[in-house]
DNA sequence: ACCGCAGGTTAGCGCTTGCTTACAATGGGG
DNA sequence: CCCCATTGTAAGCAAGCGCTAACCTGCGGT
């Protein structure tokens, strides 16, 4: 049961051609830029008419805004997840690394809108994703932490070393295509090494894992 | 003998009105985005007339790849610097690291500019600056590469690790700003120390300074 | 058979954009 | 003393922008 990728990644949006209209935005917006991309380029690409968009959203920032919560929603949900079925926080960051990573590969479109397109939402709806980013590093820090006290982790500062894991993982959004040499899966394995590392746990015999 | 920003900034720009153009655009472009800016915008935050732009450039893209270019000399003489002046792989990585990420968070504004509005520049204009990219990473990649050999680093893929080191220096320009807890430079060591136990570089007595 | 509405179109309005043209002021060299 | 390069301005053009008004169309419900 194939799917497409539209229904894939909002699969509670309706009408289908609202979800085109989505996916045409996301992708506009993440090779050029949200104020370099016109109502028209979007709506082109989804193969309707300049007006069409306004059926199905009130403006192009509503149409930003709707990409950047659904993408802000899926990423705290990912980490949320990760802190409900494990309590070790050694095994907690590898898990969250490992997701938040593989997500921001996988879905490096959308993250790219997610992480760099903020500016361009209006206060109220910036106020928005930026609660649910707080949630998200206030997580990761609480995680890193309950480590340190738990004497697995060795850092100075929660609050940088928290900043350093979530820039490794917002970063590959950046710079992740296609043709990259690892899969997303693997990239996140990776970089759960190293974090690790850099978090100063125990290191089991293999220190990087493939 | 104090300075203006400007002149510190790209000390060989004249005559002063061009830096002054400079130093609007970057701190326009920096907080809305180049698409979002208008040559307006600069020429009045310049105390200028909006024609006055086109005096010392021949276009608003114009602008931007004289503060892109700059920018990435600026960072690739920094990188360059560290490796002809010191031989052992652990402090040049180190070294590497706190300069970058110190000047990614003194010159932040700045920094914005020249990591993430890449993609605004014209094509010709664009491939120098990406040249200039090339040269960073495969610097920083050899490196840790020749650690590795020595058998200082520990690391299964020295292009991924080349890339996660940059990646924590590239993002903190995303989001220091002045009111940050640590000055640039005691960041830059900070993220050293981080760095050198993400590589599996071996560890002084206390594995994070400061 | 008819309605009403969700979802789409065409045409175009009012405004802003990057940039140009024509012109003014200033000041150092022959 | 004049000349002209340099550095700036005022005014405005053509194009493209986000968005809207007015209208069309197919379809489920009664």
């Amino acid at each position: 049961m194939t799917m497409s990728l539209s229904a894939e990644l909002w699969p509670d949006v309706q009408p289908e051609t609202a979800r085109r209209l989505m996916l045409a935005g996301v992708e506009a917006f993440a090779k050029r830029g949200y104020h370099a991309t016109t109502t028209r380029d979007i709506a082109g690409a989804a193969g309707m008419s300049p007006a069409a968009l306004y059926v199905h959203f009130p403006s192009k920032a509503a149409l930003l805004f709707a990409i950047s919560r659904y993408g802000h929603e899926q990423t705290l949900a990912l980490v949320e997840n990760v802190v409900a079925k494990e309590s070790d926080p050694v095994e907690r960051i590898r898990l969250i690394v490992e997701d938040f990573v593989a997500w921001h590969a996988r879905r490096h479109t959308v993250a790219r809108v997610v992480q760099y397109e903020l500016q361009a939402l209006p206060e109220k709806e910036f106020e928005v994703v930026a609660e649910l980013r707080r949630r998200i590093e206030r997580i990761v820090r609480d995680v890193i932490t309950a480590g340190a006290e738990a004497g697995v982790f060795t850092v100075s500062d929660a609050h940088i070393s928290a900043r350093a894991v979530l820039s490794l993982g917002v970063d590959v959004a950046r710079w992740y295509t296609e043709r990259a040499r690892q899969t997303p899966t693997a990239l996140g394995k990776e970089y759960g090494g190293l974090v690790l590392r850099m978090l100063g746990a125990a290191q089991p015999e293999t220190p990087v894992t493939n």
